[in-house]
RNA sequence: GGUCUGGUAGUUCAGUUGGUUAGAAUACAUGCCUGUCACGCAUGGGGUCGCGGGUUCGAGUCCCGUCCAGACCGCCA
């Protein structure tokens, strides 16, 4: 037995037991005539004690020798410290050690294992190993197991199977780039990790799985961010016989056993808008709805009054940004300067401030009246002390731009509350978005998206304009999940591989295995997936997603820890019919 | 593919207008210390200033290139 109880347990009640703990040395004090060591695991921190008159020589000449992160057991007597430490749970105790055993050392790690370490990013992920046994990393990998089991339990006790898909599978041209496996045994050949089980859940439907789900890891070939790595994990639902409707309360009913199983948060019914609600409200397809700041359209009032900067574009949009009219000059310079970085932009940005004794001042009192600019504070439901800021321009990137204007002044004016938890629903996403660069359509969601069915006329005159039975679940500015009910129909699914520009030999060669399933009873169904690591950040207060995952990679798609992606062997690359790639970088000949 | 920021002791960082032997904190080592808990005190070791080139009497500092890291845009159905 290595171990009685463990490090964060012990307390008072435990007094004068004989314990055994194994752990990991934290920290020594050494007084020369007494020393403390402050012996770690996973459960906490407890205090031991070597005394110059209670320990023996032996012994106490061991523990001289300690050093960080050396794997210890001790046996020793629980016994109450003579002065305490509140600050942690064993704090009235210390353990009188009587038997040291050294189960291995350690070199001195490389940044100290603390709350607050002094180590950067990137040595904490060259060395994951040591930033786990911190406890805010500890911690994050607990939560994020917690959160886990709560889907689990909430999915298992609604009846649904969970059922693993292949992640060998095969390369198809939509969405994102796939990564790719070279097949040894089929020359030439290759598979691809799947991007999501999508097909597969569709096909468990046809296979009468009536609810399924899956926590799966999934594979995109993009660029990272904070909050997207290369591989990733999806909770992958899909249920059968259910409209839009029936989808959308189970996995609000999810959602809302999360946040009250976590957060303690009662369940309240989600707000639904609509895409195009949403995006004339918020500019964005994913609005954080814990503050204002809402879009108002300024066309009417602000064209014809012979500014030339608005008269001829296509739409002037304008948001409140409360109490903030006392902003000085210069940091609404400021903001126009951020708002015209490359990243936004923007040609420039039009203020009026709705000053506190009633009058308006703004960049623009040359040819707009001060009742001109309180019709527009009107419409913006400005409050006297508010500023109001206006943007024109094409109206879609102009709402992509005033939506990143709302969302950096909602972090500067600390809106961005991250223990406040806004969830919605947006609903009636368009089935198709035309790609200007290919000249073709491609799907909004995914093509296995069905259409609104009484919209189907529309998909021959105007298929644009057709909206899609697909919603995403929006938390607090991020998608957090998305899904649709799914065509189960081979004459549509054949309709919109055409639309979306296969010629039916392709649609046939790529999704041939879905389109005959769909001929042998094909039941009703749709789904949702929602993405496991951003979901359990947010939850957790956090923006990156990177230590709630146990090994992640950095911002180049490199595991820095075990340098992958490698170089592999001339034999590997004969054996796999593959040419070797002469790079500078690996030394292959 | 692009924009921006950074790279100096084991670690986190400072380093002025280009000018003497590149500093601080922390970590580490040694010694002291009768109740510490981020213990304290003293002493000490520790540097290819990412790499390559250039300008200059002289480069951590300026210029060019390159590598690495981070944030973002494009991309991510």
């Amino acid at each position: 037995m290595y171990r009685s109880h463990n490090c964060g347990e012990l307390s008072l009640e435990y007094l004068n037991q004989t314990v055994t703990l194994a752990g990991w040395v934290h920290r020594n004090r050494n007084k020369g005539f007494i020393i403390w060591t402050d012996l770690r695991d996973r459960y906490g921190i407890t205090q031991l004690i070597f005394d110059e008159e209670r320990t023996s020589k032996d012994i106490f000449k061991k523990a001289q020798g300690l050093g960080r992160e050396f794997v210890i057991q001790v046996v020793g007597t629980v016994i109450e410290r003579e002065s305490k430490n509140l600050a942690i749970s064993t704090g009235d105790i210390e353990v009188l050690v009587e038997n040291l055993t050294i189960l291995n050392t350690s070199k001195n790690p490389p940044f100290t294992i603390e709350d607050k370490t002094d180590g950067g990013e990137e040595l904490r992920m060259q060395y994951r190993y040591l930033d786990i046994r911190r406890n805010s990393v500890k911690e994050k990998l607990m939560f994020r197991s917690k959160v886990s089991m709560a889907v689990r339990n909430y999915l298992n006790d609604a009846g649904f199977i969970d059922v693993e898909t292949p992640y060998l599978i095969k390369s198809t041209p939509e969405g994102a780039r796939d990564f790719v496996v070279p097949s040894r045994m089929n020359e030439g050949q290759f598979y691809a990790l799947p991007q999501s089980p999508q097909t597969f859940k569709q096909l468990l439907m046809v296979g009468g799985i009536d609810k399924y789900f899956q926590i799966v890891k999934c594979f995109r070939d993009e660029d990272l961010r904070a909050d997207r790595q290369p591989e990733f994990t999806q909770i992958d639902c899909e249920m059968s016989f259910v409209d839009q409707e029936d989808v959308l309360n189970q996995f609000e009913g999810l959602t809302q056993h999360l946040l009250k199983t976590i957060k303690n948060i009662e369940p309240k019914p989600f707000p639904r808008i609509s895409y195009e609600e949403a995006m004339k409200t918020y500019g964005n397809d994913k609005p954080d709805i814990r503050f204002g700041m809402t879009f108002f359209e300024l066309n009417d009032l602000s064209q014809g009054k012979g500014f030339e900067v608005f008269d001829s574009q296509e739409l002037v949009v304008g948001i409140a940004v409360p109490q903030s009219a006392d902003m000085t000059r210069k940091e609404i310079d400021g903001l126009i300067d951020w708002v015209k970085r490359p990243q936004i932009g923007a040609k420039g940005l039009i203020w009026v401030k709705c000053n506190l004794d009633g009058s308006y001042k703004s960049s623009v009192d040359k040819f707009f009246k001060a009742e001109d600019l309180a019709k527009w504070a009107r419409r913006c439901e400005a409050n006297t002390g508010d500023l109001i800021l206006v943007l024109s321009g094409e109206i879609h990137t102009t709402r992509a731009q005033l939506s990143s204007l709302r969302m950096e002044l909602a972090k500067r004016l600390g809106l961005r509350n991250p223990e406040e938890f806004a969830p919605l629903w947006v609903t009636d996403f368009p089935l198709l978005e035309w790609d200007e660069e290919n000249k073709r359509y491609h799907a909004m969601h995914h093509p296995f998206t069905s259409p609104k069915l009484d919209q189907l006329e529309l998909l021959k005159t105007n298929p644009g304009a057709v909206k899609a039975n697909a919603y995403d679940l929006v938390l607090n500015g991020n998608e957090i999940g998305g899904g649709s009910i799914r065509i189960h129909d081979k004459a549509l699914q054949s309709q919109i591989f055409d639309l979306l520009g296969f010629t039916e030999e392709e649609a046939q060669g790529q999704f041939g295995f879905l389109m005959n399933a769909f001929q042998f009873g094909a039941p009703p169904h749709g789904g949702v997936a929602f993405g496991l690591d951003r979901l359990v950040a947010i939850l957790g207060g956090e923006e990156t997603i990177r230590d709630f995952i146990a090994f992640p990679k950095n911002n180049s798609g490199r595991d820095i820890m075990i340098d992958a992606p490698a170089s592999i062997s001339q034999v590997q690359f004969e054996e796999l019919s593959l040419k070797s790639t002469f790079t500078k970088k690996n030394n292959l000949i």
